[in-house]
This record gives C-alpha cells, structure tokens and sequence, in this order.
DNA sequence: AACTTTCGTTAGAGACTGTAACTCACCTTA
DNA sequence: TAAGGTGAGTTACAGTCTCTAACGAAAGTT
C-alpha cells in the first residue's frame, strides 16, 4: 500500500497531539493541576502558545482528550491484572482488577483526581464524547466480570420489592440501560459493592481519608473484603 | 463601656469582611466555581480589585474563610437537626443528623462541593488554620452523638485482634488523638459507617453517581439504612 | 509551476492575581 | 484645635492566562 503525503501529514499531526497530550500529563504530574495551561504545555514543548489551537480548540477539549487516553490505560491495567491469572473463578479476576485499580489510583494519583474527582465541564458530558465513552467502557469491564461471577455462582440477592421504589426505579432503569444479563437485583448489589469500592478511592483520591488514616491502603482491603463477603467472594490464602 | 472610634472601625471592618465572603458565597452558587474571583467580587461590591487586599491576603485566605464559615453552617444545621427532636434515643438523632448532613448538601450543592470535593490548598492545611478547626469540629458532632449511643446500648463490633495490623495500628491512633471514650473495635465500626455515608456525599457532589443514578436519595437512605444496622439503629416507623 | 492546505508565527483583546504608589478621610493625641 | 498617624480606597502596572486574527512559509496536490 503506497503511502501518500496527505498519509504522513496525517501521522505527523496525530504524533504531535499525542505529545500535547503527553506534555499535558507530565506538567498535571510533575507541577500539579493548576499547572497546566495551554501556554505552558507550548512552552514545554518549544511552540508559542496559539500553536496547540491548531490540534485542540480548547483547554476542555484538550483535558478532555487527556481523561480518555487515561481511562484507556486505566482499563487496560485492570484488564491485564484481570488476565494475568487467567484461568481462575470470576471472583478472584474480581478482586485483582478491584487491586489493580487501586494500584493504579495511588501510584497515578494526580491523573486518578482528574479522572474521578474534579469537575466535568459540561462539553465533557455529552454522552458521544470521548471522555463519556471511555468511562462507560471503563465501568463496563467490571460489570462484565460481576456478569461471569453470577453465572458460575450466583451470590445472595435482596427481595427486590423489598427496595424502596425509587430505588427499584433506577435500579431497572440501569438494568436496562446496560443491557445486561444480571437481574435487577443482582445490579442492585453490583452498584452497592462498586460505589463502595469507589467512594473509598474518590475519598482517598481528595484526601478526604486524611482526617482519620495516614494510609488509606488497608482501609480499602478492608472495604474490598466487605464487598467481597456480599458477593461470597473470599480470600484463598 | 466607652465605644471608642477606633472599636467603630473594628466593627466596619468586620462587616466589609463579611460582605466579601457574602459575595463570594453568592457568586459560587449563582455563575459557578470558576466565577469567584478577586476582581468578580469587588466588581459586585462597587469596589475595585485590589481593595479586596486590605481584607484578605489573597485568594486562598478568602476562601479559606468562607470555607470555614460554611462549616460553621453545616454543623448548626446538623446541630439543630439533632436538637430538634431532644429527647430522643442517640440512634434516632444519628439518623436525623445524617439526613440533616445530606439535606444541606443537596440543597446546597456548590457550598458542599467547596467543602469536601474541592482540592485544599496547602495553605490551609495547617493544623491551626481556621478551615481545619472547623472541619475538626463538625467531625466531633458525630463523633460524640456515637459515643452516646455507645453508653446507652453498645452495638456489635468485631474483635480487634481479627483486624489487620495496618488499619488496626491507624484505628488506634485515630482513637488516641480524638481522646474519645469509645473502644477501639467501636471507633473503627465508627470510622466505617462515617465514610461510607462521607463517600456517597462526596461522589453525589461529584456527580459521580450519575453513571447508574439519576436521584441520589434513595441511593443515600439505603446506605444509611445500612450503616444504621451496623449500629443497632433501626427506623421506626 | 501554480494552487491549496496545514502549521507555525506575532499581535492583541480581555480576563485574572497581586504589588506599588498615591489620596483622602477619620481617629488619636499633644 | 492642629498635627500626625492609620486605614481604606484609588489608579497604574507587571505578569499570568485563554483564545482570535492576520499573516508567512512549508508541504502536498494537480
């Protein structure tokens, strides 16, 4: 296949938003949130400041952009912690991809704060863009393992009418929504284990904790073997 | 006693101070986060900029003191709640509190996502700043009201020896520092409970329930639900 | 070789935080 | 009561930011 120049212009360019992208992160890591402006990402990489409007509109776009390729290597983490101890029961690929997420959180913790704890500017939420996408897709890779953990070893359920309506709503509402195969009930506990496990790490990711645990990492297994018990998942030791 | 002029500007003082955090507080809720600034403010206030500066040192410290103000808030009104409807078993007063708690969050959104889902800035991260006083002091609400409970009818707590070492070491700490009467194994059921109700405000201020909940209340009573049977606290009806 | 597209530049508008230097009104005190 | 100090405001400005406009130069296309 020849490749034309229009084709190398075309690679070039993509090359040189990966290194926006990249620049962008290295200052959020190194210099901190406040620390990454449009001028000082041209600047680090030796362009004046309009330059970067070439590839980006915007500093949402931008960051917006940074969070997607973010909740990519996110769930490529967790999905590698998933496979790597492949072939095992659901509920053990449950607990590696439970650890590799905090793993993540706490050796990436400014990139995790962008991520799960600052403010989504309202371009970010439209359900098509990137950012949406990649979060849904990220959330989707748990429910699929809650999906395996069910159909070999379904774990115990509340009477679903014994929920508050409300609730029963949006726990349907979401069943549907998912298209998943769990019922409804078995949702209800798949979002109570997961806002669990994730209000731990917002929390932690705020520093939130911080007014009671110096370190947040036993406090999080301690919330993991909780979730575990209600999804009669256990520790082999 | 003599009102001496100088005691006048004390007071005039005073109350241009409190117009400024007024202004700024009215600003977070009616155009945004991003709305509050320096020059917003003194623009509301028919003053230009940098007279802002007499009254406060930068923007950090004002905002420090509005944060702290809020606090101040939240706990009267978590103080009331749990007044109101004295005398009453400590279980019943925790539920009201709690409600009390998300009540204001809800209805206060931009307020409570300043305080707990805002990034602190170093500044006010000293020990004796005033956020942290503040802060320290509406934890203490709870805390008390548990140790209450505690006295009257002691709910079930896990053997401490059963936790692992790392979180066993923090709770004792914890437990140390806040100088509280309850055991241990109780301060740590404690600490459980608070964060879980702490991690569902926190994530509904983020809007990170909206993934799978479109109404955050029902989401909140079920936890509260939940944590309330860990504390031997049932609804009555 | 001429045309088009893309990428970069500089200039600049309009925000922001914070500092400096100044005026003016009020309070205290001799 | 006049003199001097204090504090609250002002404007001017330095330096940051986002983003637009206008332009030149390089690369690709025909």
């Amino acid at each position: 296949m020849e490749r034309t120049g229009t084709d190398r212009r075309q690679r070039q360019r993509e090359a040189t938003r990966a290194e926006i992208r990249h620049t962008a992160r290295r200052l959020l890591v190194e210099s901190g949130p406040e620390a990454v402006s449009v001028s000082a990402i041209a600047r680090a990489m030796g362009l004046s400041g309009p330059a970067i409007y070439r590839y980006y509109g915007s500093v949402d776009d931008l960051m917006g952009a940074v969070v997607a390729e973010l909740f990519g290597e996110l769930t490529a983490a967790v999905e590698q912690a998933r496979d790597a101890l492949d072939p095992a029961a659901p509920g053990d690929r449950l607990l590696a991809m439970s650890r590799a997420l905090r793993s993540w959180a706490s050796t990436r913790r400014a990139e995790f704060r962008l991520l799960f704890a600052a403010p989504v500017p309202e371009a970010n939420r439209r359900p098509d863009s990137e950012r949406r996408q990649a979060g849904e897709h990220f959330d989707r890779v748990f429910l699929r393992e809650v999906e395996a953990l069910w159909a070999e070893r379904p774990f115990p359920v509340p009477d679903l009418d014994a929920l508050p309506a409300g609730l029963r709503a949006q726990v349907l509402a979401y069943t549907e929504r998912k298209r998943t195969a769990l019922p409804p009930a078995a949702v209800h506990v798949f979002l109570t284990c997961w806002t669990r496990l994730y209000g731990l790490l917002v929390m932690e990711a705020l520093d939130q904790l911080a007014f009671a645990y110096t370190d947040p990492e036993p406090v999080f297994e301690a919330g993991l073997a909780e979730v575990g018990a209600m999804l009669g998942v256990s520790e082999r030791p």
